[in-house]
DNA sequence: TGTACATCAGTGAACGCGCGTTCACTGATGTAC
DNA sequence: TGTACATCAGTGAACGCGCGTTCACTGATGTAC
């Protein structure tokens, strides 16, 4: 009766506190990082004693793929948001918009973007509860690219070379997602995307210490000309 | 009195002794990763007992920095060796191979590739002797550029947005080792040198799960496609 | 509404482990005369 | 060439720390009758 299975104190208890272990846990990451990420200081920070915390997760690594899960929402939820009000047919300013918006989050969660795109966690597998987050804000992408072609605002260009035989069976499973987009344009998309993770992390990782000190208009430079590497058209101010 | 200072005895064998504890230094990288890297594992390895280690290295960041430089050297030895037969006017083979042995370096050694390119270990600042060893394979592709451009092969496009000042202020610090490129060029250059290890991590830290397959293709492919990015002429089957 | 039992959250102690670093020491190697 | 002393490499024990995980337990919350 009442609402289907109405709540139990005792379970709301429960959301809650595996909540703040996992708001114990980001903490945690980040001030220290994953590698130092360890249940005994999680629970030390919730004030509980650590054979507790098991009774919400059973192992570290549960705790370790809780965040991980976390990062991948957080970053997808944050471009979501910031390009959510963008008209529909604004390319650039999508294109530009999510390629710093990525670049905010991760400026502002650098552990967490270290988690979800640095060095694997030694020791740590990911299972498969972390494709679905991880996908998230690649389809954005793969979205702006399907609106561009539909809009015949997409300049698809050719490839360089032939497309070998085992590359293209790879793209066949990735149009499922892609849809209408040429076969050079997925190679130049998957590029342009790699691309942008990578100034993210070179930047983040230091990797640009003494070559450049105005990341931000690197940055948005950089991400315009991979832009126009994709087919996008660029307005002028976007 | 024969050459100069000549090496004692005991000089010798510590020369040997500081190699043998980077190499077991190196195994324990590959097998575990740079997180886990400790000095009594390394001090078991040699056979030693912890502290003798001690007498090498003041302590373990000496170790990793000592073990970073070598990465370094490594990755940069390597491409300098697969480079060093190309005709110099052979500007697409140089410039794919250098990508295609950054990336086996990279793929044969991940961990080392993940202490030097991946994220930052927690709690480590590298000092600045590790500055000259990093840059040792980005001169590699500066050469190609300046030699491409002295022979009139380099096509040098504009850029879609015009270059800010501070961004301007970087280029020119830069362009003491670019020499003649232009701005356009240099902002080319780093976007796709940053995009090459982009391709290489995401390679290796899983992102492409599920995604690409067919790694060496795509690998190819998109660096062809970055090649021509920063205006480099493209042989049809280097 | 009240009682009897089952479930569950949290405790505290313990296990066994590995870590970086210090320190007083022994014994071998090098150096000065 | 031989002796006396200084330097150095390696030992072994110890300090103090933190970790993940297990386990028997107490006491509170939930459930069935």
């Amino acid at each position: 009766m009442a609402a289907p299975t109405a709540p139990t104190a005792r379970a709301r208890v429960r959301a809650e506190l595996t909540q703040e272990i996992l708001d114990a846990g980001k903490a945690q990451l980040a001030e220290h990082g994953a590698a130092a990420l360890s249940l005994r200081a999680v629970a030390r920070d919730v004030g509980m004693v650590s054979s507790a915390v098991y009774r919400y997760f059973p192992s570290r690594d549960h705790l370790l793929t809780a965040l991980i899960v976390d990062a991948y929402d957080g970053l997808g939820a944050t471009v979501e948001d910031a390009v959510r009000d963008i008209r529909t047919a604004d390319f650039a300013r999508r294109w530009m918009t999510m390629a710093r918006s990525i670049r905010d989050w991760a400026t502002a969660n650098p552990h967490e973007y270290a988690l979800i795109y640095g060095s694997p966690v030694p020791g740590y597998q990911a299972p498969v509860t972390t494709i679905g987050p991880a996908t998230r804000v690649s389809l954005l992408m793969i979205q702006l690219l399907i609106d561009a072609a539909a809009a015949g605002q997409l300049n698809e260009r050719e490839l360089h070379a032939p497309l070998p035989r085992p590359l293209r069976a790879d793209l066949v499973q990735i149009r499922a997602t892609f849809g209408t987009v040429s076969d050079a344009t997925i190679v130049h998309a998957l590029t342009a995307w790699t691309a942008l993770f990578g100034l993210v992390s070179f930047e983040l990782f230091g990797q640009f210490h003494n070559v450049i000190a105005a990341h931000d208009e690197f940055f948005d430079a950089a991400v315009r000309e991979l832009g126009t590497f994709v087919g996008l058209p660029l307005a002028k101010r976007p």
